[in-house]
DNA sequence: AACTATTTATAAGA
DNA sequence: TTCTTATAAATAGTT
């Protein structure tokens, strides 16, 4: 249709290809919105030139995302499938893993255990032992630090208490110095007092490891911590 | 273009509509092919009739999914991403739970205790051992079963045993019994001696049941299941 | 589905 | 690209 009859083959001109491209483009368009109003069709027309330029034309009434999923459907394929089903794979292996992971917490924690076998029962008490015993040591590290961490601030205070006594007697003992200059040491002396208390405190306990901290009778213990 | 012209409207006629829509699909199905073919260019055509009927035209240079995939990319979006998103976000917290049990698991066996407080050792420990007490009374409770089946069927070859020996005493103090008829008997006799050693196996602890099946002093006894 | 008068699309040229 | 226009193609209404 034009001024002369044209062969259907690839128009080898580079900008005639063009031109006729983006004269039946619009043609086709227009073709497939009359179908839409005409026919209440819904039509996707999706096309990418050969130089990469993309046009689209949807039926107002649906959207290109409908019309995919639609295609698919109507045809029974899924087109990601292999893409979908890794992930539920993924998925489903996780899953299980979660699942088995749960029932050895269960069985840890003495649930679940009708399935055992006699042999799997000695090995998962065994385990449970020797965990226990770990986590004792653990705890008892972590006690002996903190004690040791304790005595040393103590060490520490005792020092400066100390210190400050023998300069506070010297003072009170020396009528040289004022009130004056007493006033200044005010916060010095409640320190002084608060290190007296906590040493006193501290002196109860002195030379006395409790009991509690050796191994086997720590259990039911959790409220002598010492922080 | 026809014998007259028509209004671009919704065609109310049913039949005249599907035959419009007939005429006019094959009609631009043509001009999508002349256009893939002229122009080099990538087409893809999707239509469903008002009455769900579906007709599509690709060019072959492609295939549908190509063109979704290539449609998706040159818009930089993509349709199932919601989809995809919640998965991947469904992945991520089961990972994030996996991850979580099996700290749990290996501080129930004692291992990445370092970051745990007084108080979580405390709390652990406590729980390891009620857990252990409940896997050791499972495991008596197994053993108990196990004991009393084998009991019973002690006692029932014992009564079997106790029945074929009189039987058999009988038949060798009574003459009147030939050797042809006690040759029948000889897997009976094979029987009767494995089950007498069976038996005497057992009586060597029976009415000591052993002191490993009590409560307390059961570890480290793996070796020593009946079954 | 075929026909055909008429409208529409478009090839070539400007 | 857009406009023009001669001509090819599509199709509405009819058979």
């Amino acid at each position: 249709m034009g001024r002369g009859k044209i062969e259907i083959k690839r128009i080898e001109n580079a900008t005639n290809r063009q031109v006729t491209y983006s004269k039946r483009r619009n043609g086709i368009f227009k073709k497939a919105q009359e179908l839409t109003v005409l026919c209440d069709a819904k039509v996707s027309l999706i096309m990418f030139s050969n130089t990469g330029k993309f046009h689209e034309f949807i039926s107002p009434t649906t959207t290109t995302k409908k019309v995919f999923d639609q295609y698919q459907e109507t045809l029974g394929i899924d087109l990601w499938k292999t893409h979908y089903e890794r992930m539920q794979e993924h998925l489903r292996k996780l899953r299980e893993i979660n699942n088995k992971l749960r029932r050895d917490i269960r069985q840890r924690m003495g649930e679940d255990l009708d399935d055992l076998s006699m042999d799997e029962l000695f090995v998962l008490e065994q385990r449970m032992d020797s965990a226990l015993e770990l986590i004792r040591d653990r705890k008892y590290h972590v006690i002996k630090t903190q004690t040791e961490t304790c005595k040393k601030k103590v060490k520490n205070l005792e020092e400066r208490h100390g210190d400050l006594l023998l300069e506070y007697e010297a003072k009170y003992e020396d009528p040289q110095y004022g009130l004056v200059e007493n006033e200044g040491d005010y916060e010095s002396a409640i320190a002084l007092a608060n290190g007296a208390s906590n040493l006193y405190a501290f002196r109860l306990h002195h030379g006395h490891p409790p009991t509690n901290f050796h191994h086997g009778g720590g259990f039911g213990s959790h409220d002598l911590r010492l922080a």
